[in-house]
DNA sequence: AAAGTGTATCGTAATATTGCAATATAAATA
DNA sequence: TATTTATATTGCAATATTACGATACACTTT
């Protein structure tokens, strides 16, 4: 007990939990959100924008990066790191299909 | 240490990460996806849909409506569980910004 | 080459999550 | 009212996550 049963579900579904489970933390949504505010890669600014410590900043980088929400490219001495549009677009996938299903559905139970 | 410093991240970034971490689960995606699939409210089939025991099968189902992604209304004897479009709507707007932000920079970085 | 800068890895403590058996609760039925 | 049925709660063991200090590594600059 203790660790999750993954072999029991689909491919599907644990890529997906995969993908949120890795959004699920502050820090990692603070991390995509400053992505997009300076609308293109960061290239060394990260830890200074985190109330973290520099080790605790690149863990979690490298679950976003294990996940596949972002990408990371060695740029001289720093690292630039970037949306990776593949995982996102799992991501919104999913989404889409239960917003459609939730407008189909509408006053069908409770 | 151990424990996830919210009080530094923003009301948003930390609502949003409970609501991804919530479904960073495959049994909770599955749990999702068969409310889908059978495009109402689920009232009782829950357990025998999933490969883990009843108190287990509980557990996920709180903390899914605990993060406000489904709602559960007691119908007699069962308990009808639906999807909650409010946390949805939340996680649906995000990952639409995420996603027109991508198309925006489009070939701005790396 | 030596020192500095940016990032990753290791080791470890604190805390959280996962899963289940046992048990409790609440409504339905016999 | 006793029993069955559906779900929740409690308590606990196994495992995972979070965070950071210390340290290593790689590239730049002096």
């Amino acid at each position: 007990m203790g660790a999750t049963k993954t072999d029991f579900y689909t491919d599907s579904q644990n890529e997906l939990a995969i993908l949120t489970k890795a959004l699920g933390h502050p820090a990692r949504i603070a991390i995509i959100e400053h992505i997009l505010k300076v609308n293109s890669c960061i290239c060394g600014d990260i830890v200074n924008e985190l109330p973290l410590a520099q080790p605790t900043v690149s863990q979690h980088l490298k679950e976003l990066k294990n996940a596949g929400l972002i990408k990371g490219s060695v740029e001289g001495n720093t690292i630039c790191y970037c949306i990776d549009e593949n995982g996102f677009e799992k991501v919104k996938n999913f989404f889409q299909n239960v917003h459609q299903h939730i407008e189909e559905k509408k006053s069908n139970c409770c």
